[in-house]
DNA sequence: ACCTGAACACCGTTCAAGT
DNA sequence: ACCTGAACACCGTTCAAGT
């Protein structure tokens, strides 16, 4: 039953607590079960301790939720980016944001709830530098990274909620998009004839297409207004 | 004590539960106390009932959300709004939209976890019909409706999340930007230059414009991959 | 300094029992 | 048909007590 002094101190450090290790197994929590899996009392076990010892490294469970959603969008924005002009940086950019919420919707809902705080201002540095680049006007920079934050952080809000509503509802992805299609097709004619011309669409579509639709409408706006 | 058949009856209606009372006295609650304060055991007092009563006209919490949004969209997208092109209708009823969460913030959060439900297609639809009549090509239409959708969906949420957070710091909302203005301002000048640069710029500025400037960045965008 | 785990003050939801 | 209110199965958070 002896051990080794470098066993001994590697499980010393497995086993005691740290910030660092209470975030890595919330990530787990929330991706296995989603963002209602993430409880004090199932991450204290998960930890082998009591719900109290968490509260010795973190001060709430919304902080605890931040730092989770910045440990996903550092890694995210640290990641080198390909693309040679501001527009195309600012596209890998956004995508990367895009990918990161497809694989972890819970961060979309907890970036959103942190307004100001560190994961939001990582990637509005992001933006921010390449429309410095791209020559937008000092007075019209925040605007204009404000736009595309807020479009990104609105489909990562819907693709969080999607997830999160289909599998309340016990569907997959594809059999959600179905359900609400179909609904949308009986909708009554006259008031919703747009919704109704556009249900055929919503099931056969590309999130991940769309996504880039909207960011490359905005940057062409910028370019509208500015000549290309 | 007699009372008339009419007054009688207007009292009887006044106090037995349906679901439009208890959707009003939701929305009142929200408005009041925010999202956290809406509870069956608060909306049962204030009802002058038990909580279990809610359940036999609502079938959930989430419904009742979702019930108390769709009210206030509902009486937004039909009010009237005046514009002469497709565009102006469009940024009028981004701007009806914007206000409308503006005085009742949870909104935004509730429009976003409700996904593809009525409050949400009150807003699609609005929109998608001054697409058609701009011309957007029956294939670009989901794509470019949902582009414009996440985006007010975006700001919605932020908006939303502001709010909270003043309210659960115990600030208004020109010390919260203030507060944030101050954070960004003694960041790292190596790694956040963008943010720095731009911090005098938040505290000045106001929501309402700078949601017009994304608004027109994509109708601009529409119009460069279209002509006019 | 760090951890334990019982206790507090809540939740949403259910359901027997009433009218 | 509609309402009552106790009870169930949870929460986040605190805090005396331990090491």
């Amino acid at each position: 039953m002896r051990q080794g002094k470098k066993a001994r101190s590697t499980q010393r450090r497995e086993e005691s607590l740290s910030p660092d290790r209470i975030i890595e197994a919330s990530i787990a929590l929330l991706d296995s079960s989603g963002e209602k899996g993430l409880t004090f009392r199932a991450l204290s076990e998960r930890l082998a301790t009591g719900p109290g010892a968490i509260y010795w490294h973190i001060a709430s469970k919304s902080d605890l939720l931040t730092a989770a959603c910045d440990a996903i969008v550092a890694r995210t924005m640290n990641a080198p980016v390909d693309g040679a002009t501001p527009k195309a940086i600012i596209r890998a950019v956004a995508l990367a944001m895009f990918d990161a919420i497809d694989a972890h919707p819970w961060v979309g809902s907890a970036l959103t709830r942190a307004p100001g705080q560190l994961p939001m201002v990582r990637v509005l540095e992001r933006l921010g530098q390449q429309l410095h680049a791209l020559g937008v006007p000092d007075k019209e920079q925040w605007a204009t990274v404000s736009a595309l934050l807020s479009y990104i952080l609105g489909v990562g809000g819907q693709n969080a909620a999607n997830t999160h509503y289909a599998r309340e509802h016990g569907l997959d992805r594809s059999n959600f998009l179905g359900e609400v299609s179909t609904i949308w097709s009986q909708l009554d004619p006259d008031e919703y004839p747009f919704t109704r011309s556009v249900a055929g669409q919503l099931s056969a579509h590309d999130d991940r297409v769309d996504f880039l639709v909207g960011i490359d409408l905005m940057l062409d706006g910028i370019g509208a207004s500015r000549g290309r």
